[in-house]
DNA sequence: GTCTATAGTAAGATAGAC
DNA sequence: GTCTATCTTACTATAGAC
């Protein structure tokens, strides 16, 4: 029978996964391949600028889902902002892996990344940074107070990360996330 | 005239200025070797082990710069707390050219590095942590107290420079820096 | 101790059958 | 749309002259 045409949800999940464990540099392409379950000429025949466009749609794929699952919720504001921050970080906490995962943004912001992908990194950043802005705000903080707050939060989560996988502890993580929810508790 | 041996310690920089901006997988022989004004052969011929054995002694020269500027700095009884912190700040801003540099630690802590060197990068970081944790102790914090205070302090640092490398400004670790310094003033 | 030259392997990318 | 097979290039590593 003739083989099934790959679903792209599924190629994507596994094409992030490689990419942030082995950044861009260290996921070649038989192993991109191999994580779908596609040949590497099935993979050219989808993302024909190769190695540079797969990445691309890895990270337009993660942005969907950091929109949807963290973004807006940030922003919802029909909900109590601890409300929406609680949502959040059980969603980070599953992106993460509970600190055992790698950010993608960490993994391909080395000198070949930058290079290639530096604004959409710069731009991804600056969302986390903006949506968790527009939470401060909503607790009474002005842009000033709201905007460094937000940077604190960011760095928290990417610090921590750091730290958990060096460490190959979860702790230092799930401590952070605590950390933060007490950040946005009492002006 | 015959070729002069290039000294270990502008080696060794070199060495470590590509590892760190490049990671394990990123950084090849061809660049490490004219990082440093040698050949391939050369290299090979000063660490026959190759790209892990030239990994691990810049570790090693990493590891004795930061016990000689950071680690030792912090526990010196003979000076007030405030001070030995002021002194590693100014050495950690260099030590990350203000921002713009890449941890050696993190630059290594994705797959391929962790599987090679995973044990020596955790010892560093736990390194950094132990050695803040003694600074918090000094200001008379409890040893729970202080491991947590060094913790935050490490992912401070740590979460500070991604941020500060993907939004390409130094901004966020200047800060970073300036917020660990009020961190061990009044208990 | 450093070099040029090269072996051997794995990488990114393409051709063409089904 | 997926596959096997292959091209070309870049990589790690070694051999041997000076």
């Amino acid at each position: 029978m003739r083989p099934q045409k790959v679903e792209n949800e599924i190629l994507l999940d596994g094409l992030m996964s490689v990419l942030r464990s082995k950044g861009y540099d260290g996921a070649s392409l038989n192993e991109l391949a191999s994580s779908t379950g596609l040949q590497k000429a099935s993979l050219y025949h989808r993302f024909p600028g190769g190695k540079k466009e797969i990445t691309m749609a890895v990270l337009d794929h993660v942005d969907e889902w950091l929109n949807m699952h963290v973004f807006a919720v940030l922003q919802q504001r029909d909900r109590l902002p601890e409300e929406r921050l609680s949502s959040v970080l059980v969603n980070v906490k599953e992106l993460y892996q509970a600190g055992e995962a790698i950010c993608i943004i960490r993994a391909l912001s080395m000198e070949t990344g930058l290079a290639l992908f530096g604004e959409k990194l710069k731009n991804s950043m600056n969302s986390w940074i903006d949506s968790f802005s527009v939470l401060g705000q909503d607790i009474g903080l002005n842009k000033n107070e709201a905007d460094q707050k937000a940077v604190r939060v960011v760095v928290k989560i990417q610090g921590s990360l750091i730290v958990s996988k060096t460490l190959q502890s979860t702790k230092p993580f799930i401590d952070a996330l605590k950390e933060i929810e007490m950040m946005y508790q009492g002006t």
